[in-house]
DNA sequence: ACGAATTATCAGTTAAACTGACGATCAGTG
DNA sequence: CACTGATCGTCAGTTTAACTGATAATTCGT
């Protein structure tokens, strides 16, 4: 398919860094999500799940600064998974401003199932690497993203 | 040497691939408009100039297919850079529904330096990066939209 | 020549995020 | 203590981006 389009030297626009990123998170949202529906949540609602059901309960605001979503959207984005019955809002000991955002016993249990199928459609993903090229692939984004 | 974040016991949110992307396009985003704005045009607006200007003459329909958006978003788009005298509209010899979008000299001028621009941007992205693991990390990101 | 498909376009709807404001709570000052 | 300023969660309203469905013009197949 238009291996030939007389396409020549220039690069073009799939070879900017902007596109391929953009698409390879299209391309794998696409894999992940028909897999995520099964368990009745978003691939958003999970990373919520994820985050946090890993570590120490945290506060809205701080898993949204975590998250880089806005803190008025962080409460739209409980509001779904509380009424779904997956986390449970806590008035946190020694500051009643905050709530801290816990996993229900059936929100554990999500977040788990969903781990496994986000492992799944990563591996999809990967397909076109090998396993050490893939690994390669994560550990350049983690310094990109943080910076370092 | 990135020491060990490849099997650490809570994988956590930030060692997602859906993650990774999403921030890692979000702070290029943050590095490339500041440089664009100076050129009038949005870091989308200048994808356009570089789709358009780059090869023979497309249709508005075949770009919004390489560039991934809906054909009608295409049609506003396009109407951001006419307005903005950047590019044509041009009805297609030998098949009159088409309209090829086109350059004009001063598009041409504003992609040429969009172009600098974004090989700066991205260069300060990669930077904490070895050159070749930025090779690496834009060809696997290349296999992995084609899928191949 | 006629019906089906394609291209660009537009109007209306939907979804997502942001802005600004508010009440409740905490920390620090005097 | 009282008062001030800052933080956290929340809500209402606005903006923005993209999609859905429909339409006119054009091309293609038969």
């Amino acid at each position: 398919m238009s291996s030939d389009l007389g396409t020549g030297p220039p690069p073009a626009v799939t070879h900017r860094l902007g596109y391929l990123l953009k698409h390879a998170q299209l391309r794998l949202a696409e894999l992940a999500e028909p897999l995520y529906a099964p368990l009745g949540v978003t691939g958003r609602q999970l990373a919520l799940l994820t985050l946090f059901g890993d570590g120490p309960a945290r506060s809205q605001q701080d898993g949204a600064a975590r998250l880089g979503v806005d803190r008025t959207t962080m409460v739209a984005l409980v509001d779904e998974l509380e009424a779904k019955g997956l986390v449970r809002r806590e008035v946190a000991p020694g500051d009643r401003r905050k709530r801290l955002v816990t996993l229900t016993s059936e929100g554990e249990r999500v977040r788990e199932a969903g781990a496994e199928v986000t492992r799944q459609a990563e591996a999809l993903l990967l397909e076109p690497l090998s396993a050490e090229d893939a690994e390669r692939l994560r550990a350049a984004l983690h310094l990109v993203v943080r910076g370092e």
